[in-house]
DNA sequence: GTCATCCTACGACAAATCGTCGTATGACAC
DNA sequence: GTGTCATACGACGATTTGTCGTAGGATGAC
């Protein structure tokens, strides 16, 4: 059901903030998430990070190479795409698939400074004489 | 963690086709959703409907009172107040409260129609000199 | 060579959620 | 006084989640 495999369920709040880590260091092995987790008075064991990781490569948002003995994992799914997936899922749940809804949600519901509201129309604009947006 | 008492966990796929009716019909009994939602091949029974229904209502989605000897169940959360919600908790998870990166990622990731756009346009400009938008 | 160390592979397990009913019970209708 | 209908309550297997434990292989220190 996914493009390369693997299943691609949804991320749990534990797999989300490891893969937190994994955006920000780009690659890691169970020890470094471990240590980068383990603060602010999280006291996790080597196991249940690693079983956290091993889950999300089987879900498919994370990868993995061996280098040498260990492994070493990255993410394969970046922060703008789970948002992606995330809100697909949203708008297949709740609005038929109409992602039109959302956004009009989003605009109304939220407090947006001057500055990102100028910067939503400057991508408008962008949509409308380019098409593409970088 | 609500401001009427109620627990508002996420609502999941079997009880969000009970709120789609209820958001068309306003309101109904447990019999009026049962014959409503026992079409296309569905075959539930009386009393998953009600389950559904009253976790739904435990939930804080649905409403009731009675009427007569019957239950009579209402939304007490309509479409646009459910995304607000579910994209709240996925700007709080994914990105730490802000939506800003959701409203990119939609624009970005949807081929929107000249039209959508353009009422985007409009809301935006709504924001700008009035800050409520209807 | 063997002992501690580090990693992996695999599984376990309780709690929560989900999808789906069954039953017991009470009221009303004829 | 027998059905019909609605409610309250609970059950139950499957799946997900959060959290490890243990067994076993490689590796370097001594």
């Amino acid at each position: 059901m996914s493009e390369d495999g693997s299943t691609k369920g949804s991320v749990s709040d534990t797999e989300l903030e490891v893969l937190k880590v994994l955006w920000e260091v780009r690659e890691a092995t169970v020890r470094d998430l471990l240590e980068r987790l383990n603060t602010d008075g999280r006291d996790w064991a080597y196991t249940t990070v690693q079983t956290l990781v091993v889950r999300l490569c089987k879900k498919g948002y994370v990868e993995t190479r061996r280098q040498g003995k260990a492994h070493v994992f990255s993410p394969c799914v970046d922060q703008d795409e789970l948002l992606r997936f995330e809100l697909n899922g949203l708008a297949e749940r709740v609005c038929g698939g109409k992602a039109t809804p959302l956004m009009m949600t989003l605009v109304r519901g939220n407090a947006f400074t001057p500055e990102e509201l100028a910067s939503f129309r400057r991508m408008l604009d962008k949509l409308d004489d380019g098409q593409s947006v970088g």
